[in-house]
DNA sequence: GAACGGTATTACGAATATAGTAATACTTTT
DNA sequence: AAAAGTATTACTATATTCGTAATACCGTTC
């Protein structure tokens, strides 16, 4: 909090960016005063950078009603934040191969603060369809949120703990703290994490966490995907941990010489 | 420029997206001097938003060099602008019907200011690759931009033919202002656009404009697009301006009723 | 068709964030 | 070890943003 009180921290331009990041697949259209509302900026300063978005072809305002849409400038900039990042360009020839060799379905993602973000996927066609999210808070229920769980220091493990709201996706997922401080101890022993349809049903994933090499620090995870429908936890857990392991190996090499 | 000097537009966030806008596949990362220079902001606003931006997310510093790259709030950002832009996911099914129905490449622009920006592309395997730029600025070069300029008012086409530098892409590359005036001219009268290996070699398109039939403006458009390993300009003429048309008007009732 | 409730837009003085110069720290090159 | 480059910090005048409040606009209801 200190730091954004500083003198080299633009507040306007914080504001701005959450407004942006008000669109999305699920919320196309917002009003002005619902932006205010949901932003906290008061509605003068909201119409100010919301004017300034549309001017700048960032957001469009629809004639009739007045509501505000993403504008071209906008498509034009996802474009580039998606293939101009480049961890996304380094980590995905590897997936890809991976994917390749396996035919098996690959999942990847970043650690951001206490969430995951979904980096790159590949999936078979026999893999149940379920919308992805972008953006990943329920690290216990998945396997690459315990992969990454089970290798943060103690402290920082905790941190994330005591905020986390357990949310029961499915009649599998781990129902308290008690529990899914247990599963992390057996993923650390084991070497890799197990979500046995406690995400989604009829969905196994093994998860492995990414590692910076350099900085000794955990950055990401990865994880592969079956259909109960095919697959048993057995045949996985006999077939894949070393599939595994060495995806997560490479994939760490990458984003470490990448300086994440 | 009257409005950008206004209460109601906001310069520092410009600004700011001025910078995010620097980062591309091109140009994954930057330096602050670089940023400084290109954006033409002093070096100490360039440092305070460049920080921000950094604290935020959207940007990662190297520890080592201190060279500046996307980060991870900017991939999702990304994410959610291109699934979030209503236009794509209204234009999407259309292109993807039309693409599967006649096995033929397809793409789709919109106009924005004096550029046509990229907005969905369906591909088949035997189009010769050649990667496409999100903005695109040789409009006399394309089968889309052409289509977008034979359909302009007088006033505007005349205002982008001013500004125009020609580049010669390739042998058949219209050379002169006066030569794509006189295909606008026939463009006009034939009702779609031809490129015939004017932008890339082995490529033959044809281009129709996309209409805002509520406002009656032209907000951009659709081009088919051949190989000339397989199809000759005869055969493209006799079979698929109708293709081409029917497509163009299910386009522009899209997004008509998007309110663009 | 007047009144109402909601939204967007404008006006303006007070509050504060940013600009810009210049000095310092830190790196890399020679 | 000096030089040339880059990044970071200090500091104040100035321009920008904030925030209240007034006004305009639109659609609905009575």
């Amino acid at each position: 909090m200190n730091n954004k009180n500083n003198q080299y921290f633009s507040k306007t331009l914080e504001k701005g960016l959450i407004i942006l990041d008000l669109f999305d697949r699920d919320h196309q259209h917002r009003g002005l005063t619902e932006i205010s509302r949901l932003t906290g900026i008061n509605k003068t300063s909201t119409y100010r950078f919301v004017n300034t978005l549309v001017q700048l072809g960032y957001l469009r305002k629809s004639v009739n009603d007045k509501s505000i849409r993403l504008g071209p400038k906008a498509f034009v900039l996802g474009h580039h934040f998606f293939h101009g990042f480049d961890i996304f360009q380094s980590v995905k020839p590897i997936i890809d191969k991976t994917f390749f060799d396996q035919k098996i379905s690959i999942d990847s993602a970043l650690l951001h603060g206490h969430t995951l973000i979904s980096l790159y996927r590949r999936e078979m066609p026999n893999l149940i369809y379920f919308r992805l999210p972008v953006i990943m808070d329920e690290l216990y229920a998945r396997a690459m949120g315990k992969a990454v769980l089970a290798n943060l220091d103690p402290k920082e493990l905790s941190a994330i703990l005591k905020n986390v709201h357990i949310t029961k996706l499915t009649p599998n997922t781990l129902p308290s703290k008690q529990k899914i401080r247990k599963d992390i101890e057996l993923t650390r022993n084991r070497g890799y994490s197990i979500n046995n349809e406690e995400y989604v049903e009829g969905l196994i994933c093994i998860g492995a966490p990414v590692t910076n090499y350099r900085e000794k620090t955990i950055v990401g995870a990865v994880s592969l995907d079956f259909p109960t429908s095919e697959y048993s936890l057995d045949m996985i857990r006999k077939n894949y941990p070393g599939v595994l392991t060495k995806l997560a190996s490479e994939v760490s090499e990458a984003v470490t010489s990448a300086d994440i």
